[in-house]
DNA sequence: TCTGGGGTCCTAGGACCC
DNA sequence: TCTGGGGTCCTAGGACCC
């Protein structure tokens, strides 16, 4: 017997969101190829159609591709966080005004849950939804229905490739499932990457179809409860709920890789100084606090002979989320993973244990420990440098501009919507 | 010369406890 | 020929996602 369907997932999904919001501000770029490259202008992390259909492999190391680019005239843009962020905040937006089960699943999905009932028009209730996002904010978006989220994420990757369904395409009910299914590789179902697809191809299983109709314990035994559940979502049961409220994270990364390598302690000792500093502030803006600090350094994978890579946690006093506490627990694991006479690539930040600020079990000493008074300092720093930037003020920088850790994105567009300074201009012609 | 960043979840294995 | 058993907690590593 089925359970009888009251609620349907549609995953709602920005097409080449970082392509399209470059081009949103240079329309004369619609229908030419554009990429664009990950931070330190490194990989190609996103491309458009044109550039898909050159055949630009996504991931590829920029300096690899430089010949293919030039040749085929390939527009190639940093990446511009600022603009993309803000971009998303507003599809996000849009999306809300219109439905109150969204969940924000990365900067450019969201699925959403519709009730199922007959009274009412699904596909044109989806598509009164996509126009609006085109028009109040100018990114096309494809959307996917379906009974679970997997299967939602299938019928997005329809939506997106055939023309005919305009951008919206839905599986609920749809006699042509399987056949879907079939043709759609299972190395290209969510939650199967290279791996698990390696594997179940060794078994004979080779697209979505063959995993749907798999044997459910080889299939546990081999990809554990999270392949377990992709077979039952692939079946219409759905395992993967809508999340509405973002869950406080546990844990919280800030790392770089340098834009030149590093050999001096000093320039070192500053990169990490401030990586401790930005994810301070990720803290903040979570209201939690964090129990332990770790720090990493590394010359790399990519390095020659002489590689080197080490880390160190730190559990702090009391969970914190004040930026020279930090830094000071950052500087102690620093002094003891240090080796002179490498050339660093890459440090990273990354702090656990996070609570919700107030939530922290009471210290049995705490009467004892007078908490320093910093949260009005912190909160000072925060609105200054959310207002002005973040190297506005900052923690044990030296005033030298030309860092060299400091990122290089020699191609990055303006940050149009979130700086006063790089609005776009409209030229009025009379 | 040049190869991103930020997350989550699961499992196995070791340490430790009674 | 012989080594207890079962539980919890933590960590490292693998795999996945965008």
């Amino acid at each position: 017997m089925f359970p009888v369907i009251k609620k349907v997932f549609a995953l709602v999904d920005c097409n080449n969101f970082y392509a399209s919001c470059e081009r949103l501000f240079r329309p004369e770029l619609n229908g030419k190829p554009i990429v664009v490259l990950s931070n330190n202008d490194g990989c190609i992390i996103a491309r458009s159609n044109e550039a898909k259909a050159l055949g630009v492999p996504m991931g590829a190391p920029l300096f690899k591709m430089k010949y293919l680019l030039a040749k085929h005239g390939v527009h190639v843009f940093s990446s511009n966080y600022a603009l993309y962020g803000d971009l998303s905040h507003r599809v996000m937006d849009v999306l809300r005004q219109m439905e109150c089960n969204v969940e924000v699943y990365s900067i450019d999905e969201a699925f959403l849950t519709l009730p199922v009932n007959k009274s009412w028009n699904r596909l044109a209730y989806l598509a009164e939804l996509r126009e609006r996002v085109r028009k109040q904010v100018g990114i096309p978006i494809s959307i996917g229905i379906a009974t679970t989220k997997t299967l939602a994420k299938i019928a997005n990757r329809v939506a997106k490739k055939d023309p005919q369904y305009q951008g919206i395409f839905d599986l609920v009910g749809n006699s042509q499932t399987d056949q879907i299914l079939q043709k759609t590789e299972v190395g290209d179902v969510w939650g199967i990457g290279r791996r698990s697809a390696e594997k179940l191809n060794r078994y004979g299983i080779r697209t979505a179809l063959d995993l749907k109709q798999a044997d459910a314990a080889l299939i546990r035994k081999q990809l554990t409860v999270v392949g377990a559940r992709t077979l039952l979502e692939l079946n219409e049961i759905p395992c993967i709920s809508l999340e509405k409220a973002p869950p406080c994270p546990k844990s919280i990364v800030t790392s770089r890789t340098f834009g030149h390598p590093i050999t001096d302690i000093e320039n070192l000792r500053e990169a990490v100084i401030s990586y401790v500093s930005i994810a301070a502030e990720k803290l903040r803006k979570q209201e939690a606090e964090a129990d332990n600090l770790n720090l990493y350094l590394t010359t790399g994978p990519f390095d020659e002979q002489s590689s080197f890579a080490n880390n160190q946690t730190i559990t702090l006093p009391r969970p914190t989320s004040s930026t020279p506490d930090l830094i000071a627990a950052a500087l102690r694991c620093f002094q003891s993973i240090y080796r002179p006479g490498y050339r660093y690539r890459k440090a990273g930040v990354m702090l656990t244990g996070i609570v919700k600020q107030g939530y922290k079990p009471q210290d049995l000493f705490s009467s004892l420990t007078p908490v320093k008074e910093d949260k009005l300092l912190m909160a000072a720093l925060d609105k200054i440098n959310g207002k002005w930037g973040r190297r506005t003020i900052q923690y044990g920088m030296t005033t030298a501009e030309d860092r060299p850790w400091s990122m290089q994105q020699a191609l990055k567009s303006p940050a149009y919507t979130t700086n006063w300074h790089e609005l776009p201009v409209v030229k009025t012609v009379s």
